[in-house]
DNA sequence: AGAGTAATGTTATATTATAACATTGACATA
DNA sequence: TATGTCAATGTTATAATATAACATTACTCT
């Protein structure tokens, strides 16, 4: 796989791919981003990252406390809240509002207004990049309002899917 | 106020207006859609509607409930978010995702992924015309992925209370 | 070692939403 | 008019998601 290939978030996502880069990029990533900004780096959020990293699903706070607890940590509500707050406002775990459910940031450090592309049959998720999306608004709304944020989640079919719908 | 200021919703809903043309507008729509697609329109339906109509501001299936049970109606959930369902279905009203709340739709008829600006200070919603806002993506991301639906939620400030703040 | 603080643990509860089944009421028509 | 049917509403129970408040642990700095 390319370094090219690596970087086009919604052919890999959603396609077989070699997900052990995927996720040793992201991974790398976030230890530097704890260690450069002297943050613990715990079990427990070492942990709840690896699970988002799995593959490209989201998942829900409770499938989260569920593999916890498997693995021998506490496994009460708050536990997953606060360390998904934490990857959150670290930049490095979104929330996807359609599915009440959190995923690995695929951009971390960059994109803050993230648009993702969500599959309703693999239930695969892709975050495309701030250069590549966004939004369209017409000046006079533009002008009117102060933007700070915003929630973008594009609900259809991946590419994949459709090739194996035809088959 | 002209016709053409009723339909610009950003200065509208975020701002002082005569509410009651507003209102009478969207519930003359509904009754009309109601009556030429022979649905009924029962009270518990209307009531719900008039509620989404009081004024910009989304409102909780929960909160609907508690208005419900004081002019008399049954108040358990299901009957809320029964009647929310169905007017979402008609194209009547819509789900802030952010908000876990409810709105009235301001282009019955028109816009399946309409784009909402919510203001944070005074939690009024416009529901932007889907001519006037939408989505940009990049030729790759839209020729792998089938868009069947969108969600676009902005957070910010109205201009209202920006220039409030400003005093 | 001890004070201060960040992280995790724990208990309880709030908030949002749905499943499953019962009753009512409108209306079509035999 | 009686009756079958179906849509709407009512009811009970529970699921799913999320947070508040306080206790304990464990790390850091002096």
């Amino acid at each position: 796989m390319t370094k090219n290939k690596i970087h086009n978030e919604i052919s890999r996502n959603f396609s077989d791919h070699n997900h052990k880069i995927c996720f040793e990029i992201s991974m790398n990533a976030f230890k530097k981003h704890c260690h450069e900004n002297n943050i613990k780096l715990t079990p427990l959020r070492l942990k709840v990252f690896e699970l988002l990293l799995k593959d490209h699903r989201p998942i829900g706070a409770y499938q989260i406390l569920e593999m916890l607890g498997k693995d021998g940590f506490s496994s009460t509500p708050p536990i997953a809240y606060r360390v998904l707050d934490f990857l959150i406002e670290q930049g490095f775990a979104h929330k996807i509002k359609k599915l009440n459910a959190f995923i690995a940031c695929s951009h971390p450090g960059n994109s803050h207004s993230p648009t993702f592309m969500i599959c309703r049959k693999c239930e695969k998720v892709a975050e495309i990049d701030e250069k590549k999306s966004g939004l369209k608004l017409d000046k006079k709304s533009l002008s009117e309002f102060k933007i700070e944020e915003s929630i973008i989640e594009i609900i259809g079919i991946c590419k994949k899917c459709i090739s194996l719908e035809a088959i």
